[in-house]
RNA sequence: GCCGAUGUAGCUCAGCUGGCUAGAGCAGCUGAUUUGUAAUCAGCAGGUCGUGGGUUCGAGUCCCUCCAUCGGCUCCA
């Protein structure tokens, strides 16, 4: 007998050699028939794996992750095998499970798949998963797995090669089998929905320089309602994409003429930006912070002290000309350079320690053109950009400082859903930084202790680090789930290092001071983005460009709309008068959808009696106030939106 | 940059397998209407069908180049 703990604590004992299938009867018989994987002592395992030993186990269902996970990995077996049966002579690379869906990459050779294919290949699945296979574990000796794909598939036998002998698996289903570590549901009936959502171009390892596979992607679900459900879902989420509100709410715009990449900010996102930029400020101003301005580029010189030049050079905008044949200046990539050049400008005490230069400082870098993305990835952004100089001891309180300065922006934009990320240098790679190793450990080091500290539920990522020092960096992600980094605070001994910045210490000697580059939006486009997608575009009352919208039931209450107006007006309440020749129904629905939050409307009655008649965005008629009463509503409202740091 | 897809009026779209002067709704302009909580009515105007080339008696429709956009990959100071 085995004893078998599962995740309620309750331990229950079994014949040694049952499986998870068994542990699931013996609970009931309805959940027997909802578990698709299992996982024991924190493996993966399969329903059918026989237990030798006790442990704990884990039985997962549709609804868990571990039991999407086999879901979907399942189901890239089967589209691995409706892909040889399809195109024979195709090369298997991998095909895990993702966070919505699965993919698998192969190597089609001269076939290509196109959208057009997509229907087929849903089609053949869905053959494959109606006869009902079961999925089958057996173990193969390096020997047989090499023999198995000698001459066949390179990609697997590179995979085979860097296995343990005794660690390979295979998992088999109908005719189908395939190099494995496991985590299958039973049998390929429960695949019920499968739905082929895109190919793409997918370099083989993930190196630009090696062989580009085909990767599929695609969604499967245990019923076709939940498929249905899904693609409406997805549907809504583009709803919400930053582009498409962006342009019907007049925020920005893009010009061919002007070049991809390079927003143009229309006047009510103009409007937004400011305000956002006015917060940042009046939380900085009590943080410490002075504001500071540079130009928008520089000497080349400037970029070769940093180490930006050897890095980025060559794959950036080029040097900028001028008529005498020996001047070369750079756009400005980032804004540290100069920050440096300003704290040189004067010899600094230890006394003087933290100095905080903050500036909304405009860069440009040429991201590869299938890079761009709306205005989350462009080519000319404003970074909410500081650059903190302070002493080695005053490191880590500065460091957390910043933290509670990103973690207030994040919180009164209500950005709650974030994750944090300590980036790290990939030691594999240390062509790709800058700086000497063990500085690099201390930096790491300093900014671990600093996520510690603040009790932030981070990530270590390794190779995500800046190529000249480790980052905390903040996430959200956007409508379709993607992760996008905003705020970022990085620590840095290097740049100092290279601009030969100095304080006078207590010592009487020279020092070199800590830099820490900090952007808690991360950058103005991106951040503006991304709070288009999480509000719909119904941004906090206190951001909103137009707060109030004054409908005149006709041209004859003009005046009283003015009047309206003018007293919101001086209690610094956002408001525009329309008084076009239009039906109220007319004017309302126009208000609606540019989601302004509230609307007044006025006619014969409200200039009688000097009330509005109030109507709510989305919500409705609030009935008649003062206009008084109503302004006083807006600025409460405002301030419960907006916290001081 | 790479793989796949898309590109018709300011916006959203129609235009079948190539065949008269390319259509609609919204937005715009003009006029009527002066309105009570999500579209008042009528008229007008608006497109070198992304660009350049080719095939054809004939191209929005077929082929190629380039540009831009979208979904990924790679990249992201």
């Amino acid at each position: 007998m085995i004893a078998i703990t599962l995740p309620d604590g309750t331990i229950k004992n079994f014949e040694a050699g049952s499986t998870p299938m068994d542990v699931a009867l013996s609970i009931s018989e309805g959940l027997a028939r909802n578990v698709i994987s299992a996982s024991f002592n924190d493996t993966v395992v399969e329903t059918t794996t026989p237990l030798e030993e006790e442990g704990s186990l884990v039985l997962y269902t549709w609804k868990d992750e571990g039991g999407k996970k086999a879901f979907w990995h399942s189901t890239a077996h089967i589209l691995a095998q409706a892909l040889e049966e399809l195109y024979p002579g195709v090369k298997l690379w991998v095909g895990p499970a993702i966070e919505k869906g699965f993919y698998y990459d192969v190597d089609l050779g001269e076939e290509v798949i196109s959208e057009k294919d997509f229907k087929t290949i849903e089609n053949k699945m869905l053959e494959i998963a109606r006869e009902k296979h079961d999925f089958k574990m057996r173990k193969a000796s390096k020997e047989e797995a090499l023999a198995h794909y000698n001459g066949v598939n390179e990609y697997k036998v590179e995979l085979v090669e860097g296995l343990e002998d005794g660690d390979i698996t295979f998992c088999d289903h109908s005719t189908f089998t395939d190099l494995c570590r496991g985590g299958h549901i039973p049998n390929t009936g429960i695949v019920k929905a499968i739905k082929i959502l895109s190919v793409a171009g997918a370099y083989y390892k993930g190196d630009e320089n090696n062989k580009q596979l085909t990767r599929v992607y695609g969604i499967s679900f245990p019923k076709q309602k939940e498929l249905t459900e899904y693609l409406e879902l997805l549907e809504e989420a583009k709803k919400r994409d930053h582009r498409k509100l962006g342009r019907e709410l007049e925020l920005f715009a893009f010009s061919q003429k002007v070049g991809q990449g390079l927003p143009l900010w229309l006047p009510k996102g103009a409007a937004l930006r400011e305000r956002l930029e006015n917060f940042l400020k009046a939380a900085q101003k009590k943080a410490g912070y002075e504001m500071v301005i540079t130009p928008h580029i520089g000497q080349k010189e400037l970029y070769v002290t940093s180490g930006h030049y050897a890095k980025y050079g060559e794959d950036s905008f080029q040097p900028i000309n001028t008529p005498k044949d020996d001047e070369e200046f750079l756009l400005k990539p980032m804004n540290c350079p100069h920050h440096c050049e300003i704290y040189k400008n004067k010899p600094w005490s230890y006394k003087d320690l933290p100095i905080r230069y903050a500036e909304f400082g405009t860069v440009y870098r040429y991201e590869q053109s299938g890079e761009l993305h709306g205005l989350t990835r462009v080519r000319g952004f404003t970074q909410d950009d500081a650059h903190i100089f302070c002493t080695p001891d005053q490191l880590d309180e500065e460091f957390k400082n910043v933290i509670d300065l990103v973690l207030y922006v994040f919180g009164s934009l209500g950005f709650e859903n974030f994750s944090t990320q300590v980036s790290v240098r990939d030691p594999e790679k240390p062509e790709k930084y800058i700086g000497d190793p063990e500085i690099w450990d201390k930096a790491e080091q300093a900014i671990i202790n600093a996520a510690e500290d603040k009790n932030l539920d981070y990530v270590v990522e390794t190779g995500e680090a800046a190529f000249y020092g480790p980052k905390l960096d903040f996430m959200v992600k956007d409508a379709l789930g993607r992760s996008w980094q905003l705020g970022t605070i990085q620590v840095d001994y290097t740049l100092p290092e290279r601009f030969e910045l100095e304080y006078k210490g207590s010592d009487n000697e020279m020092h070199r001071p800590v830099m820490i580059h900090r952007a808690p939006f991360g950058s103005m486009e991106r951040f503006v983005a991304i709070l288009l997608e999480h509000t719909n575009g119904n941004f906090p009352l206190w951001l909103m460009p137009e707060q109030v919208s004054i409908l005149s039931l006709s041209e004859k209450y003009e005046k009283y709309a003015q009047k309206v107006l003018n007293l919101l007006e001086n209690d610094e309440i956002r408001a525009l008068v329309d008084n076009r020749n239009e039906t109220i129904g007319k004017k309302i629905r126009e208000a609606e959808m540019s989601k302004i939050p509230y609307m007044l409307i006025v006619g014969e009655q409200e200039a009688k009696d000097g009330t509005v008649s109030v109507r709510k965005h989305s919500e409705g008629d609030l009935g008649s106030m003062t206009i008084a009463d109503f302004s006083e509503m807006i600025s409460e409202e405002v301030k419960k939106t907006i916290k001081e740091f």
